[in-house]
DNA sequence: GTCTATAAAAAGATAGAC
DNA sequence: GTCTATCTTTTTATAGAC
């Protein structure tokens, strides 16, 4: 496909800043022009309607995310660790993205509560192929999900209470792997 | 406070309901003065405004929350577990209330932002004074976040991939405890 | 207390000029 | 491609009857 206009990724990027930062009633088609410093029309000319704005978030979100998943396979210090870093890491492009997605889901956008159950289900599995233990690769999954519910709470008690502990956290993560044995 | 009337009671969980289930935007005075059974000019009799009702909805919640703190302090399995475990759990109201008021400090309601750093620095205390390390009351926090962030999210990958597995992480829980050791 | 009617503003979307 | 003007529907809120 050919590569879309600047204006269009404007509008996008709007639209998502706004989505992450004012929530999904505040996003309106004149808030999402506003911001992109284009016109209402300017804006409908690139996303025929809102629905269309939902869609492009969305597809956007899979490029994002097909390269998070290939790095996380790849990575060093392993999925586990990775997959925690990146929960907690804020204004990347990929998190804008996912706040983004989750915000629409729980809007009642179908197909972003979809992206968003695949994308749990696809880091799950790497996560338990690196772990090897269903409930420990939850645990993972949890503390992730737990950081990144922080971060998509702006001025969250994540900010005042947690700043600078993330390291401490982030080398307890492979330790996670021996509770299983201590359990036995 | 004299007790209000039962039909106060209906809009406002007529409201709380629509904003769990719908998202905020979904949640208009219509919306919920048709779900509370009573017509709009009746829904606006006890809720003289939008704002009135978000108030309407803090004010409840800092009840169920009194009481929850309550009941943690004193739980004989512990603060970690009973935070884990009812952070798993549906339905409950204090749940209800809390997806609730989320959802409004997502759509810039600042008073519900500030009760939800509020509330988990006061969950952090409880169980910190349980487990007595900073890291590890952290970890605990945010796995309880996590299940909570996929409770909030409907039809999530959580329903699907981790029911029935609730246990299993329960019983893991008392085991974090042991994890500043292995690292010492 | 609860309702209907209505006003005022905001939001989504279309048409057509440039 | 982008803009302005306009239309329709929805949303919030008010006024006043019952």
């Amino acid at each position: 496909m050919a590569r879309p206009p600047a204006a269009r990724n404007k509008c996008l990027d709007a639209y998502i800043s706004l989505l992450c930062e004012e929530g999904e009633r505040a996003a309106t088609l004149e808030a999402t022009a506003s911001r992109a410093g284009v016109s209402k029309g300017g804006l409908l000319y690139h996303f025929a309607s809102k629905e269309a704005l939902a869609v492009g978030v969305i597809e956007s979100t899979e490029e994002h995310v097909q390269l998070d998943l290939a790095r996380m396979s790849e990575v060093p210090e392993g999925a586990s660790v990775y997959y925690v870093q990146t929960s907690a890491e804020v204004d990347t492009e990929l998190d804008r993205h996912l706040v983004a997605v989750q915000r629409l889901a729980q809007a009642g956008v179908s197909s972003a509560s979809e992206m968003l159950k695949d994308v749990h289900s696809r880091w799950f599995q790497l996560i338990l192929d690196e772990v090897g233990d269903q409930s420990i690769a939850h645990l993972v999954i949890l503390i992730g999900e737990g950081l990144y519910a922080h971060l998509a709470t702006p001025d969250s008690w994540y900010q005042s209470t947690f700043d600078g502990r993330l390291q401490e956290l982030l080398d307890l993560v492979p330790q996670l792997k021996k509770l299983k044995q201590l359990n036995e």
